[in-house]
RNA sequence: GCGAGUAUGGCGGAAUUGGCAGACGCGCUAGACUUAGGAUCUAGUGUCCCAGACGUGCAGGUUCAACUCCUGUUACUCGCACCA
């Protein structure tokens, strides 16, 4: 039988015999190991899809054979732009473009052997599935954490459309080279900024790799600081936040977010408003814009007319407006500190500004010294009124206890991360289950009334203003209120890719309930997520929107974790053989089903977890792969060293031990690539020796059945075994990984000089004289003084000379 | 700029804890078997001035012993980028 053959026998095996079901309950232990589900693109599979579902997939096998019930589901992340895109050009409903890709991807993912329990497929386009991600949309709503906000929008005047950063990038429009410009719009928003605090602390309750947890703090970006009251000079006053509050004696002027409310407020006051509205304009069109390039210097003017109040010692000082602060950050308002904020300093600079230094630490003529510079030393401050003299990091606490006591300041937490914009302008997603009624405002769908389908319709490109495709289908825009019954309008805009994203690994546990999302039952069998792996591009924004989501389902007691991912882990990338990424342009792209065909799925599995650590990228080599091949050959080959004997070969007994305990350890740590280096090593020991027994090759086939899986059930059913998917894992004997006899060095001055023969039970002194006895030793020993000998059981001896 | 990661032969990479650096594989060299070899097998393969010395980006340090720990530094990759 060749390859194919023997690969779609097994698969059909799999398959007839739904050997990879994962029921929910029982007495055998749960263990769930997820892998990101693909978005299934035209392109069909990735060789870098491969990689981690072939490694989460050898788990998965392993375990099994452990006794494990193990859940290693997948599934679909099809709403999104591409399939939109294409279904336009092509005039068809995208929904049928992706039930083609799907199909593609599902059979390449059959044809390399993966362990699925398909039995829980769906894609979070199924009605049966967003229907439950409109209905958690709608508790989002009623508990008040979705509301609508006006915020402005990346615009292509060209194209007519709504553009998402990326596809904003350098300010410029992806598709037509346009300038982008900001435009307003009324958006639906989750309030993720209220969960902050929480998703910082829920970290403690997960097992995520260190990277991953440093990823997520950083994306939270949260900092302490205190909020300062500011009055202006005749009237009216604004709060800035800052997290130096040490340096507030040093300010010499504030600075405005051109983009925040507070500038509008002001503007009767201004004088120079001609020049604040121009400049107003100009910060306009350059939001969202590759900012590096263009602000090489601090732009800003200064807002004429108005003062502001140091409020701890009175001073006067002129406000600014200036690009470099935000109007969605903080207070949309800083105070400015040239000598201690290099910032602050360049725009002093430029502006010909006062600049009073705070803290004694040295010349600022060049540049300011900023906090990381200052703290942690014994500088004094100076200019600081009754503070002078005070060492930094107690004047701060001071100047905060004393803003607070004073009722000038409060000590506050801000956060980088924002709240999350939930709205799409876009066809292809989970439309919004909520009405615009002219007497009632925003009405939610009846629950009852959900999923709310998406249109049949074949033809919709975008309005002329930039609301979504559907905002053109008058039928389904068209409908009465949930609440009065009167004429209303459907929310035309759709839910973002992640939505969808964010909870189908709760789906997995219970993936036909047609009452709950999930029950609580099926939830709780499963626990969690044991094992989650995933690209490092999504370890930040994916995985931080699903545990915001998880957490709030728990608030209202719908999930029974906080944290529903125990371990999240992330995979290099498979990159071309040029060492770049794949890419089409590049012409450095892998196809998977071409290596499956030459070389056969066996092949490409190993390969890829051969190829190199995991959680780095790793080049394509077809001269390894080849390697890779030769290896399952050569163990296929050694079938016919077969004997009739029964048992193990006892020469064999360490190194099988060892083996068993090495892959049991390697593929529950990420070690793919040494397993299969002590694969090989196991299979040139067999090679060795003239023939071997059934048991012994048994064990191998085993052994590198997760990796391997058909070959090896082939050869396993030659040998006269039951198939290795219905057998148990071996076990190993921890005393015969142990070698009784063992070489080890011997260094004078931590040079090798020799080696010796140690059995284990020699005790230190027989070694140091077995040590002392080598030929080689003793000449480098010989008329020196020895100071001391050091004796590391089983692995070395160092004699120490003068 | 900030944060993180990485750096080991011609190449991909090993080295659970500080304990013979280069496992395993690729490539290469020589040979065997062959009508043939892009099959298979055998031997070799870090560098050099080869009884020895030097070698894990670079410069120091700690230690009997350092790829591994500490200090400084360089390059590259990724993420965020004016976050007050």
């Amino acid at each position: 039988m060749n390859i194919k053959e023997i690969e779609s026998k097994w698969q059909k095996y799999w398959d007839d015999n739904k050997s990879f079901k994962a029921e929910t309950g029982g007495n055998k232990k749960p263990y769930y190991i997820l892998v990101e589900f693909p978005y299934p693109s035209g392109a069909g599979l990735h060789v870098g899809h491969v990689r981690s579902y072939t490694a989460q997939d050898a788990m998965a096998r392993m375990m099994r054979m452990q006794g494990y019930n193990v859940l290693y589901p997948m599934g679909w992340d099809a709403f999104g732009a591409p399939a939109e895109q294409y279904a336009i050009k092509n005039h068809i409903h995208p929904k049928e473009a992706v039930k083609e890709n799907i199909k593609t991807f599902k059979a390449q993912m059959k044809s390399i052997g993966f362990s699925f329990d398909w039995d829980r497929e769906f894609s979070t386009t199924d009605p049966e599935y967003y229907k439950w991600t409109q209905w958690q949309f709608l508790q989002f709503y009623k508990h008040g954490m979705a509301y609508k906000d006006t915020i402005p929008v990346n615009w292509c005047p060209t194209c007519k459309s709504v553009l998402s950063n990326e596809d904003a990038a350098g300010g410029v429009c992806e598709r037509c080279g346009s300038q982008v410009e900001q435009k307003e719009k009324s958006q639906w928003m989750l309030r993720m900024g209220d969960y902050a605090e929480d998703l910082l602390k829920g970290l403690d309750d997960t097992n995520f790799a260190d990277r991953v947890k440093l990823g997520q703090i950083n994306w939270i970006g949260k900092s302490t600081g205190v909020e300062v009251d500011v009055e202006i000079v005749g009237g009216g006053k604004f709060s800035i936040f800052t997290t130096c509050p040490e340096t507030i004696y040093g300010i010499t002027f504030f600075v405005i977010a051109p983009d925040g409310k507070l500038i509008k407020e002001l503007m009767d006051r201004v004088e120079n408003k001609d020049e604040v509205n121009a400049y107003i304009k100009e910060t306009a069109l350059k939001s969202n814009m590759d900012r590096t390039e263009l602000n090489k210097g601090k732009t800003g003017v200064e807002v004429k007319g108005i003062k502001a109040i140091n409020p701890v010692n009175g001073k006067e000082v002129p406000i600014f407006l200036g690009d470099f602060v935000l109007g969605d950050y903080g207070t949309g308002a800083v105070m400015a500190v040239p000598s201690h904020d290099q910032r602050d300093f360049e725009y002093a600079k430029e502006h010909n500004l006062e600049i009073i230094q705070v803290i004694d630490c040295g010349d600022i003529s060049e540049h300011a010294i900023e906090k990381t510079e200052y703290m942690g030393h014994d500088y004094k401050m100076i200019n600081s009124e009754e503070f002078n003299g005070m060492t930094v990091d107690v004047a701060r606490e001071k100047i905060s206890d004393m803003l607070v006591e004073k009722g000038l300041g409060r000590r506050v937490n801000n956060y980088k991360m924002r709240d999350w914009i939930f709205s799409r302008q876009r066809f292809w997603g989970e439309p919004i289950p909520m009405v615009n009624c002219p007497k009632c405002g925003w009405v939610p769908l009846n629950e009852e009334d959900l999923p709310l389908l998406l249109p049949d319709v074949a033809e919709y490109e975008p309005t002329e203003d930039g609301e979504s495709p559907l905002a053109n289908i008058t039928d389904w825009v068209n409908c009465k209120c949930p609440k009065c019954g009167g004429d209303a309008k459907r929310e035309t805009d759709t839910m973002p890719n992640w939505a969808g994203s964010s909870w189908y690994f709760l789906r997995f546990m219970d993936a036909h309930n047609d009452k709950e999302f999930a029950s609580m039952d099926a939830m709780k069998y499963w626990n969690r997520v044991d094992w989650y792996n995933g690209g490092m591009e999504h370890t930040a924004r994916h995985l931080l929107y699903a545990r915001f989501w998880v957490q709030f389902l728990y608030n209202i007691g719908l999930v029974p974790h906080k944290e529903m991912i125990w371990t999240r882990v992330s995979h290099g990338m498979v990159l071309g053989s040029d060492n770049v990424k794949m890419s089409k342009s590049k012409g450095n792209v892998i196809n998977p089903d071409d290596i499956v065909n030459e070389y056969g799925a066996d092949t490409l599995r190993t390969y890829e977890m051969f190829m190199g650590d995991y959680q780095m990228d790793a080049p394509w080599s077809t001269d390894s792969l080849k390697g890779c091949k030769r290896f399952i050959d050569k163990v296929a080959r050694l079938i016919d060293k077969v004997n009739d004997k029964s048992g193990f070969t006892e020469s064999l007994e360490s190194i099988q031990n060892k083996t068993i305990k090495k892959i049991e350890y390697d593929l529950t740590h990420m070690g793919y690539n040494t397993a299969i280096s002590s694969l090989m090593i196991l299979t040139n020991a067999y090679d060795d020796l003239e023939s071997i027994t059934k048991e012994d090759y048994h064990l191998l086939l085993t052994l590198l059945n997760p990796i391997a899986p058909h070959i090896t059930e082939e050869l396993n059913e030659m040998i006269g075994f039951k198939p290795i998917c219905e057998s148990e894992w071996p076990k190993y004997d921890e005393e015969k990984t142990v070698e009784t006899v063992k070489e080890i060095a011997v260094q004078v001055n931590g040079k090798v000089r020799g080696t010796i023969e140690v059995r284990v039970e020699d005790d230190d002194n027989s070694i140091k004289e077995k040590a002392m006895d080598n030929e080689n030793v003793k000449k480098h020993i010989e008329g020196h003084e020895i100071v001391k000998v050091i004796v590391i059981k089983g692995k070395i001896v160092n004699i120490v000379i003068k």
